[in-house]
DNA sequence: GTTGATAGATGTAGATTACACATAGCAGCA
DNA sequence: TGCTGCTATGTGTAATCTACATCTATCAAC
């Protein structure tokens, strides 16, 4: 089978959804911002774009579960921001997450611009035929 | 507002989900393969494991999308395999996203190691301040 | 004929997300 | 004073996605 569960560190990460996350997560790490600021970041930043209540929620969830922390500031005119910083949990969650992305990296680089479809996989010579000539 | 939603080529990317989504098509485009054996490949590939009911309900998915296409295979003994290759549409999305993951990639760095909150962005001097002292 | 590995699939609860919409502060302007 | 528009943060909801449990079936070995 291939559903391993208990082996291995189990890792905190969810693996899906989370650019978003981890790019929020990154852009705190050397600035506090608030929603409306990262929204806009991440609009300009060339990724696809993301649904700004999408953000907003995303934030909060953070927030939750303890990667950022939040406060409100009322000290520009407008109306106030919550603004975010990250937290020391935040931190270590992100470098774990280049970790992982750094893996990522290179099974799709060592895949498409080469051979041995996964990494230290031990070849039991019985690898199915590669394609008729590439096409 | 950010939201925008019929500016730019709207890309098909849901961003999301799709390490796996893109780790199988990457993986297709070398070989064909069945469901099983990518399931094996994910799990030794150094990514965070991937359940095999989520791999292979992906699978059909990708094939209802057109990214890839599918046929019994009979010829070894055992149970049937259904094989998937990728479409041409599949290597599109495929080259894509690789360019978004790039962005994404060069977003993270830039961030990480330097300074500069997104791509492009023309500083409008009214960024936030640094943390003091970066803690 | 029982066990175990291979191979694929579904049922389902909970989470996530896109889209639409709501609320509120403030600025400019007539 | 009323209106409009931008900033800023949110909620309601349906659709979709995912982890986990479970199921079916083929075949080899014993």
């Amino acid at each position: 089978m291939v559903r391993r569960k208990d082996d291995e560190q189990d890792t905190p990460f969810r693996m899906h959804g989370d650019l978003l996350t981890t790019t929020l997560l990154a852009f705190l790490r050397n600035w506090n911002a608030y929603g409306y600021q990262l929204a806009q970041q991440l609009a300009q930043a060339g990724l696809p774009a993301f649904d700004s209540g999408t953000v907003y929620r995303t934030l909060r969830q953070l927030e939750k579960t303890g990667l950022v922390s939040s406060f409100w500031d009322t000290s520009e005119s407008g109306p106030a921001r919550r603004m975010y910083s990250l937290t020391k949990a935040g931190e270590l969650f992100l470098s774990s997450w280049i970790d992982v992305l750094g893996r990522y990296q290179a099974v799709l680089q060592k895949t498409l611009d080469g051979f041995a479809p996964a990494a230290g996989i031990e070849q039991d010579d019985e690898q199915t035929p590669p394609r008729a000539a590439r096409r």
